[in-house]
DNA sequence: CTGAAAGCGCTAACAC
DNA sequence: GTGTTAGCGCTTTCAG
């Protein structure tokens, strides 16, 4: 309540009677300082509680540490463990983290961008919305910055921490070819070219059809991946099997399935992009390729933190889990 | 890359050849220029691409802005929409937000407010996991906080957000009496006593009897979670219904029963607090005591930053929503 | 209407 | 070892 000032360094200075720069020192564990010295700086902060403002320090170092993190939507069960990898790497390391969600709106990005460098932040991790122009003003501001989960077209320089999406896909469809299906449904997210390249890729390979009508794009909320959903389980009733490609997709897909009363697996196999704790509860239980989520956070956090010079992007591995959303071509 | 200088206020006013801190009024709105001046400064500042450094202004106003947000974890559905609705608010007030999960641990929950205090960041949200002590430092620094969720025993000066646990429980419990359920099981989260307090009051009103052997408790973690719901499942074969306290304990009931091969609703019904996107998909779909949790977010947020003297909390309303997971008693 | 100057809290030279 | 001092980038009197 009271507005009492802060407890600066000099209060600090005074109750030890020496000068600020021991205090510094002393505190900063740079430098030298005599036993009894050190003892009685010490004895003042603790007794003063004084805690030393960052903003001072980091004016001074022109320097802030502080790691920004920008994700579409922290409700999503994947981007939320993603942050979780981040924050458990960030705070490990006593650097704090400033988020903000994009709504996968690139003009949010780009705002949110600018909150970062007028923050003084210098490390960003951003699962990116917009284009590689959102990102200029970063770079010229010398932010670091790791991209995670996609990288962004026209800016491969920069590193990322993506799974691997042409192995993951190509597992999937192997999958289900191996089960009989000839006839698959790819439900994806707009930006999520890098896997319709890896699906039509997977498919030829196996010498099965692509009909380009059963790749279906949504945006990444729950109506939109909904109407996806629907209208494909609606009009295509010649097709077998469908891969979603995120759980929002995948969650779309089973409650539309249960509207058209499509059965799952029996009438339809339906294989989703990532591992989320209702994937086990759902009936049937989902098959899924899952991503490591929360490990690529850490990666991303420690890429960024480390920040070497010529610091590569990092490809992490999928996996198949088989539980009962799959079955044999009807 | 290149290390280059921030461009600074100095520079925008060399560029357009007036002092700083007619630059300083110009961009802040504040004071008066005439609106040649103006027009130069804003097209020097542009041409510059120069941002005001946050460092810089809150060192010298002494404040901060930026609101912390503390919560137990960041992967559990219903702090991930409450977080939500606290970057929701803050975004649209141009507030940066700065996150850390505690873990519940409390020592956790120290270090990240001293962390906190450090960046002097001056308002806070917090779904607290210590008592009240462990927020001495933060009053004693001047913060704002807010809690959600929860309150903190000894520290109802406080203002909070929360739910009307009461009411909640109540509804629930009458649900299940009106199925004809009497003895009924409340799986808790450690540090739910209010919610443990209504239940048996709920009990009580309604003359069904108060078996202390059926109000379990847990941890906040997946394993402990399953642990009490797979005990209470295994050994407790009279009871009828249960009622999970929280997602996790609703979702680890769901697993322990069809590990069990319990049958819901035939042989138990289940009920559980809060609702979560899963909730549909599961089987049988669960009946949910839903709570606002974005809503409470986001409430929060605005109470933080108004910070009227004299804020009051804020009590939500809990909503029933029939689904599947209940039938009448066997 | 505008500029000069005094710090905000801190650290890093630089003296002693 | 330790104190003095000069800023980091910005806002805000205070003069003009």
């Amino acid at each position: 309540m009271s507005e009492q000032r802060r407890t600066t360094i000099k209060d600090v200075a005074e109750a030890a009677d020496v000068g600020v720069a021991t205090v510094s020192r002393v505190l900063s564990g740079t430098g030298s300082a005599s036993p009894a010295t050190r003892e009685r700086v010490l004895a003042a902060a603790a007794r003063l509680d004084y805690r030393p403002s960052a903003l001072g320090r980091n004016l001074r170092r022109r320097r802030t540490g502080g790691i920004g993190l920008l994700i579409p939507d922290i409700t999503d069960s994947f981007y939320a463990r993603l942050a979780d990898g981040v924050l458990a790497c960030a705070q490990s390391a006593g650097e704090p983290v400033m988020i903000g969600t994009t709504g996968d709106d690139p003009e949010r990005e780009a705002e949110l961008i600018g909150s970062l460098i007028e923050e003084s932040v210098e490390r960003v991790i951003a699962v990116p919305s917009g284009d590689g122009e959102m990102w200029g003003p970063a770079f010229r501001a010398g932010l670091g910055v790791v991209f995670a989960e996609r990288p962004v077209r026209g800016r491969e320089d920069v590193p990322a921490v993506v799974t691997d999406d042409r192995s993951g896909v190509r597992t999937a469809v192997e999958y289900l070819a191996a089960l009989g299906h000839r006839r698959v449904a790819f439900l994806a997210r707009h930006g999520q070219e890098q896997r319709v390249r890896a699906f039509r890729e997977a498919m030829g390979a196996l010498g099965l059809p692509v009909d380009e009508e059963l790749i279906v794009r949504a945006r990444a909320t729950r109506d939109s991946a909904y109407a996806a959903a629907a209208g494909l389980l609606h009009h295509r009733s010649d097709l077998t099997a469908v891969l979603a490609g995120g759980n929002l997709l995948g969650e779309a897909a089973v409650l539309a399935a249960r509207e058209l009363d499509v059965r799952v697996p029996r009438d339809v196999s339906l294989i989703m992009f990532d591992d989320v704790p209702w994937a086990e509860l759902c009936w049937p239980p989902l098959t899924v390729i899952a991503q490591p989520a929360q490990d690529m956070g850490y990666r991303a956090a420690e890429l960024v933190l480390r920040q070497g010079r010529r610091t590569r992007g990092v490809v992490l591995p999928t996996e198949l889990i088989v539980r009962g959303s799959c079955g044999p071509r009807r």
